[in-house]
Formats: structure tokens, C-alpha cells, sequence
DNA sequence: ACGTCCTCGGTTTTT
DNA sequence: CCGAGGACGT
């Protein structure tokens, strides 16, 4: 095998001697591949299907196959068009690409995300979907106020036909590569009845607006490749290899550019794994990844089966799991490592123990436990499923002083203060933003309201021209009083001066930038606002004006900003990381927490019941992704009883612990639990007043590291903390009362249950009570919720 | 036009 | 319970 066989390849290009000469000879970057990594990289020509399960080095057989592409002559570096979803994933990509050829490639233009390639062809191609080639990209918010416009047009009721369903119902059909002349008889119905129509009026304002948004992107170059054969041609042979990353990701819009595209001489090589699969709902086919076989015949399916990441029992659990679903492709992970440790569980009485029973196993592993080698907090990361469930950690982790970083959350791009003032630069570059001008025109407060904006549409629209144009006539013909038309005046002032000093460039555009927001007053206003946000977005003003930099100038900055919707600059330090399942994907930690394994949360209620089968399915995939993101410590927890909206709730354990290999999970006792004899007093001892009152001490005395003051999640504690004191001793007493009170409890007793009314007590299992309601039949209640019938008078109910 | 009170709803979110 | 966004008052 050491040889290279591909005959076909030679002939598909001219080869220069000089690399003929090293055919025949190993190529150094094949050697440290697997045998089935290499089969992947080696077979160029044709399809190929590389089902790269978790860890198993998929991205450098991604990587050394375009290596080989070039390193053998077969394809220069612009005749390769390889798509990604995220940037962080393009980047990886072309660092590794660039780190294997040394100097000699000079990039490559076609890698990139599925967006930032199709907005690249759209650019060039606008016209003949009826745009011109400097289109602006709107975001998600601007695309709301947009069909919020749209919808209020109609006089349709915004309670009951919210803008953002029908964002959604329009962003589904984009993914679907429908528009609006397309759209299924079945579909007819939606949104009352005016979904078609609305989607095809908010088109054509798009037009009007030279506009797309994230869907158009894709939906767009489909139909200019169905339209024009001449065009599609010339990127058939232009684009002579083709590779997709993540393919089990891509939606139908992406399934039929891509098909389009390699229709002629089929050398697409997919990757993905079909077993994590975990964005269905946001149109992913996973369908894609299993037709791929029938969609171009003959494929070569290769499968990455060996695993570099976690230890066998992690494996064996994921397995495990994972062997649940149906209709899979079919993969067993493997790896050569030592066993280690089994896959932990843990269950716990509630939400909050189980919080405070991960900080101290983060403490533990950080110090070195049982044997174990010290584990930097910078290693372990707790990965839940919604990202509410993540506000117990912050604020136990704060608490304790154990420094943490969020990641996920709102980006960079999408901050208020952020598009504020991308506001402001776009309407300096062009001035007929009309989205851009209704977003800063009373951004800071100039006293022009509803009212004024109205005056200014309509001086607008009677003389068709933009609302920067509108504005301008109603300053000249006086159309609005006082203090709006003086800081109108001033602001269309302001925005003529900045527009001829971008196109002067008689400032660098660094610190135009600056005198925007300067002149415009925002700066001023975050500078007066009190609000504990304030410090954090001037200190976000001041990163975007840096990002600046990097660009030639505002317009190219524009250009590329909303499509690198970048997660914030990874903030270093030894911080245990928080993250949804979802921002897991693609990441490894050598220990892994898996809290909130209870039915309804996950899986989650939502999914099963909008999704059934499919919904649990997918659910059952992000399992295993959140499994296979450990190297060596996995564990698992579930609490018993969680507040949920303010309201306890008990929980069953997930389904998905059921489907946990038994020899390859250890089950551990929580502190206080199952200790001597019946439980919940164990339990009651570890939430006693005195326990709680010491954590109320924490708060002040033992947060020592000092930047932990300075987070923003510290911020929100102190709010919240002085708002109502958060977990009191007070609050902790109740607990203990209903705590004291199961053991009380006998069969035959009455109680009161506020939910279910009066009842008499049938049995007893564990924290739970069997009881016979008067009213509401017989049912499993968790004691904390009951008390006893004559006590029910004295409750504040 | 702007602040406040109150109602309502509440997964996941690569671009 | 807790935040966003609309309705309503000044």
C-alpha cells in the first residue's frame, strides 16, 4: 500500500517532473494515518463516504486528503471547494492544510463555510436573482423587524401570528430550497392562511432592499445553478474536487447545491457521522448522510472506527446508548487504551446538590483523587441540555469561588451595543440602509418616536427615495417640531459627514470608526447609563473597534462581519467550562459532567411530543455526543426533584440511564444519602439550616479569586442576592420542615397537597408518597409537596 | 416620547 | 421564578 496506485489521477491534470518523481515513494504525511484514514485520503477520484465516529481523527484524514489532492498534482488549491458549517471549523482546516504543505500553497479560496462560499458566488452572480452585488446580509433581528413590518401591513394580529413563528415557517422553507412559487399544497395553510404570501412579499422587500438573509444565501445559488446550466457548467468544471465536512448536518438547500455541483464528475468526498446527528431541528437532514450511497452509486464508503479520545468504558457506555436508535449506518468505536475508569452515576435529592456536588468533584479532581492524575479545571467541562440548567452552576460555582467561563451564550455580533453600532457604519457606507436607519435613528434617545419615524417613512415613500432621504426632507420642511427636528438635523448631519469621509478615506477607518460612535452620541450614552451592564458594552465598543484592524476599510469590514458570527475570543485561564450539548459538539474534555439525566428535561418533553420517535432519537444522539466528549472521567447525574419555574417538580431518571451498559458504569453514593438507614434523613441533614448559613458565608468569604468579581455572572448574584437573598437560611428551612416531615408520614395519614387537594396516604416508597386524592384519584408524590392535613390550614397557600 | 407595570411564556441556534 | 415586550399612564 505504500505506493501510490491512483493512475487516474495523473491523467485528470499535467504533473510536474518534479512531483512525478516522488511517485513511488511513501509520502511522510500518509505514515501516520490508519488504514482506514488512509483509504479515505487515498481515494481521490469518485465518491467517497467517510463515517468518521467521535475521535477518530476525522479532521486530519479530512485534512491530509487535500494535502494529498495537491502534494500529488492532482488538484491546484482553487479547483478544491471544501465547505464547512462553522468558521472555527474552516480555520482548523486551513491552519492543518497549511502546516502540511509548509509555504508553498497560498490558501485556498474556496474553504469555507457553506455561507461564506455561496455568498462569495452570490456576489458575483446577484443579478440574475435580481440583486446587485454589494447586497447586505441581514441578521435575525433586522429579518424579525422586517416581517414584523410586513405582517402589521396586513392587519393581522401579532398575538396570535407572531413575527417570529413566521420567521420560522419562512426559514424552514429556505432550508428546504423552497420559495415562495414552490411552496406544497400541504403547506398552504400556515400562518392563517397568509404564510405563502407573506413569504412572497418579504422577498421581494428583500429585493427592493438589496437584501438576503441567512436562508437566501444557499436558497439563491440553488436556483441560479437550476436556471443556468451555463453557470452551473462552469462550476462543474471549475471545481474539479469537492469535500464536505459534517455532512449529517446539511439541510436540503446545501444537499442540492453540493448534488449540483459534483452532478458531473462526482469526486465529492462526505464526512460525518449519522450518530450525531443533532441539529434536525434546525432543518439538518440526516437523511443526506443515509442516502448518500444511493445518491451517487458505486460510492467508496469508508469507516473511522478506531477512537484517540476516550477510554474503552466511555466507549462501551456511548455504545450502549447510541445501539437504541434505528435505521443507523452501523459503527463500533474502538480503542487501543487501557480501560480506566468506569462511566460514573450519581443521582441526587435535588437541582442544587447536585451543583454543589459537582463543585466539589471539580475540587477533587483538580486536587487529585483516588489515584487519579490532577485535573486542570481547564480540562473538564459540564455539558447540559438546556442552558437554563446552567444558572445552578454559575451560581454555586460563584459561590465557591471556582472560576468558570460560559460558552455559547449571546455572540459577539449579536449584542445590542454591537449591532447598534455596526448600525451606525453601515448607514455611513451606504446610506440607503433603510433597516440600518430605522435601528439608530432614535438610538441614543433623540426624542423621535413612533410618531416621527412615521413622518419620516412617509416623506420617504412619497418620494421614493431612502429614509436617510426622507429624514433629510422633513428637516428642510420643518415636518416635525422641537427637540426631534433640531437632533434629526444633527444626525442626518452627522451621517452625510461620516459617508464622505469613508468615501475620502481621509481618516483610516479605525478612527472614523471611533468619531462615529463618538459623534452620534452612543458612546456618551453607555457612559451614562448606570445599569451594571454599561462597563461590559463600552469594553465590547472597544473590541469591535479593534476587530477594525483586520480590515481594509468599514465596507470590507461590513462585508465579512455577518457571516464570521464568531464565538468571543476564548478567554484563557484554568476555568471549568459550561456549555449546552450542542456547543460541545466537536470538543473533548478528559472529565465530562453530564448533569439533569431526567425524563422531560432530557430527553426533553418538547422534543418527544413535537417530534415523537424522531425527536427521541435525536435526543438519544446528543447523548452520545455528550458521552463521547470524555476522554477519561464521564459522569452522569439526575436530581430527584428540580425547580422549575419556581415550582418543584420531581422527575423520573432519564430513559437513557437505562440504556447505560451496567459493566461499564459504576454507580456512586451521593454525600449524606443512603448513608444509615432511610435516606431522607441523610438528606435533611445535608440542606440543615447550619450547612445553608455557612454557604450564605461563602458568598463574601471564600470567592478568592479576584477576577471572579469582576465576571459578569458574579454581577448578576449580587443583584439577585440583594434583590431576595438566594438560598438563604430561611429559605433552606422550609426544606428541612418538609424534609422532617416524610419520616412522619403514615400509611393512613391525611394531607394536604397544594396541586391535588386533600388525600390519604397509601404507601410509601423512598421520597415518594402513594397517595388516594379525594378529588384527584391516586398518585406518586415526592413528600416534599405534602404535608399533613391538619398543617395545611396554617400554610400561606 | 418615555418610563412603569404587568402579562406571558419558557430547548437546542454552526451561519 | 424571571426576562422580554406590549399596554398603559404621565
Amino acid at each position: 500500500m505504500s505506493d501510490f496506485s491512483d493512475e487516474d489521477a495523473f491523467e485528470a491534470a499535467s504533473v510536474p517532473l518534479s512531483q512525478r518523481a516522488m511517485v513511488g515513494r511513501s509520502a511522510p504525511y500518509l505514515d501516520g494515518l490508519n488504514p482506514a484514514q488512509r483509504e479515505a485520503v487515498e481515494a481521490l477520484e469518485g465518491p467517497v463516504l467517510m463515517l468518521a465516529g467521535a475521535g477518530t481523527g476525522k479532521t486530519k484524514a479530512l485534512t491530509t486528503r487535500i494535502g494529498h489532492l495537491l502534494a500529488t498534482g492532482t488538484a491546484r488549491p482553487h479547483e478544491i471547494l471544501a465547505v464547512t458549517f462553522t468558521n472555527k471549523a474552516a480555520r482548523e482546516m486551513k491552519n492543518r492544510v497549511g502546516a502540511m504543505m509548509g509555504e508553498a500553497v497560498e490558501g485556498m479560496p474556496w474553504l469555507g463555510t457553506f455561507h461564506s462560499v455561496c455568498a462569495k458566488l452570490l456576489r458575483r452572480h446577484a443579478e440574475l436573482v435580481g440583486l446587485k452585488s454589494n447586497f447586505t446580509i441581514l441578521d435575525t433581528d433586522d429579518q424579525i423587524r422586517l416581517l414584523k413590518q410586513l405582517i402589521r401591513a396586513d392587519d393581522i394580529d401579532e398575538k396570535r401570528w407572531p413575527p417570529r413563528m413566521l420567521s420560522g415557517i419562512i426559514d424552514n422553507w429556505k432550508n428546504k430550497a423552497l420559495t415562495p412559487d414552490n411552496i406544497p399544497v400541504s403547506d398552504s395553510g400556515v400562518f392563517d392562511h397568509k404564510g405563502v404570501a407573506l413569504y412572497a412579499a418579504y422577498q421581494q422587500r428583500l429585493k427592493d432592499l438589496n437584501a438576503v438573509d441567512f436562508g437566501d444565501i444557499l436558497l439563491h445559488m440553488v436556483v441560479i445553478f437550476q436556471q443556468n446550466q451555463d453557470i452551473l457548467d462552469q462550476y462543474q468544471r471549475w471545481f474539479r474536487y469537492i469535500l464536505v465536512d459534517e455532512y449529517q448536518d446539511t439541510n436540503v438547500a446545501q444537499y442540492l447545491w453540493l448534488r449540483l455541483l459534483a452532478g458531473k464528475h462526482k469526486n465529492i468526498c462526505c464526512v460525518g457521522d449519522d450518530d450525531q446527528s443533532i441539529y434536525g431541528w434546525r432543518g439538518a437532514e440526516v437523511g443526506n448522510i443515509l442516502r448518500f450511497e444511493k445518491d451517487f452509486p458505486g460510492a467508496v464508503v469508508v469507516r473511522l472506527e478506531q477512537n484517540y479520545r476516550s477510554t474503552p468504558h466511555i466507549l462501551a457506555a456511548a455504545s450502549g446508548v447510541i445501539s437504541g436508535n434505528k435505521g443507523r449506518l452501523g459503527k463500533e468505536l474502538w480503542t487501543a487504551e487501557e480501560d480506566g475508569e468506569k462511566v460514573r452515576l450519581i443521582g441526587h435529592w435535588d437541582g442544587e446538590e447536585e451543583a454543589r456536588w459537582i463543585g466539589e468533584e471539580i475540587e477533587a479532581l483538580q486536587r487529585g483523587t483516588r489515584g487519579l492524575d490532577k485535573i486542570s479545571p481547564d480540562h473538564m467541562a459540564i455539558l447540559v441540555r438546556a442552558s437554563h440548567q446552567m444558572r445552578a452552576f454559575e451560581d454555586r460555582f460563584l459561590t465557591i469561588g471556582l472560576p468558570y467561563r460560559v460558552i455559547g451564550g449571546p455572540r459577539f455580533y449579536e449584542r445590542l451595543e454591537i449591532r447598534d453600532a455596526m448600525g451606525y457604519f453601515r448607514l455611513a457606507v451606504s446610506q440607503d440602509d433603510d433597516l440600518a436607519f430605522e435601528r439608530i435613528v432614535n438610538t441614543p434617545k433623540r426624542g423621535l418616536g413612533d410618531k416621527a419615524v412615521q413622518t419620516i417613512q412617509m416623506a420617504a415613500r412619497d418620494n421614493g427615495v431612502s429614509l436617510l432621504e426622507g429624514a433629510r426632507i422633513c428637516c428642510q420642511e420643518k415636518r416635525l417640531g422641537g427637540k426631534g427636528l433640531k437632533e434629526l438635523t444633527i444626525l442626518v448631519d452627522g451621517l452625510d459627514r461620516w459617508h464622505s469621509q469613508v468615501m475620502n478615506e481621509s481618516d483610516t477607518h479605525v478612527e472614523l470608526a471611533e468619531m462615529i460612535l463618538d459623534e452620534s452620541g452612543y458612546t456618551g450614552f453607555w457612559q451614562n447609563d448606570k445599569t451594571p451592564e454599561a462597563p461590559g458594552r463600552l469594553e465590547n465598543l472597544k473590541e469591535l473597534v479593534k476587530a477594525l484592524e483586520n480590515f481594509e476599510n468599514l465596507q470590507g469590514f461590513l462585508e465579512h462581519v455577518s457571516l464570521i458570527m464568531d464565538n468571543e475570543t476564548e478567554e484563557q485561564g484554568e476555568k471549568v467550562s459550561i456549555m449546552t450539548l450542542h456547543a460541545a459538539k466537536g470538543l473533548e474534555f478528559p472529565a465530562v459532567f453530564l448533569p439533569g439525566w431526567e425524563d422531560g428535561l432530557f430527553p426533553s418533553q418538547r422534543s418527544m411530543d413535537e417530534s415523537g420517535v424522531k425527536g427521541l432519537e435525536e435526543e438519544r444522539r446528543l447523548a452520545y455526543v455528550g458521552i463521547t466528549r470524555a476522554e477519561r472521567i464521564c459522569t452522569i447525574s439526575f436530581a430527584a426533584n428540580r425547580r422549575v419555574y419556581g415550582q418543584w417538580q420531581s422527575a423520573m431518571p432519564s430513559r437513557f440511564i437505562d440504556e447505560l451498559p451496567e459493566d461499564h458504569v459504576e454507580v456512586l453514593t451521593p454525600p449524606g444519602l443512603y448513608g444509615g438507614g432511610f435516606g431522607a434523613a441523610g438528606m435533611a441533614a445535608s440542606a440543615s439550616p447550619a450547612v445553608q448559613a455557612e454557604m450564605g458565608s461563602d458568598l463574601h468569604g471564600k470567592a478568592a479569586n479576584a477576577d471572579v468579581y469582576n465576571s459578569p455572572g458574579w454581577r448578576r448574584l449580587q443583584t439577585r442576592s440583594q434583590q431576595r437573598g438566594i438560598a438563604t437560611p430561611a429559605a433552606a428551612k422550609n426544606i428541612t420542615i418538609d424534609l422532617d416531615a416524610i419520616s412522619t408520614f403514615t400509611t393512613g395519614d391525611r394531607v394536604f397537597h397544594q396541586k391535588f387537594g386533600y388525600g390519604e396516604v397509601m404507601g410509601i416508597e423512598g421520597d415518594k408518597l402513594e397517595i388516594e386524592f379525594d378529588k384527584a384519584g391516586s398518585k406518586h408524590v415526592v413528600a416534599r409537596f405534602v404535608v399533613n392535613a391538619e398543617q395545611a390550614d396554617d400554610m400561606p397557600f
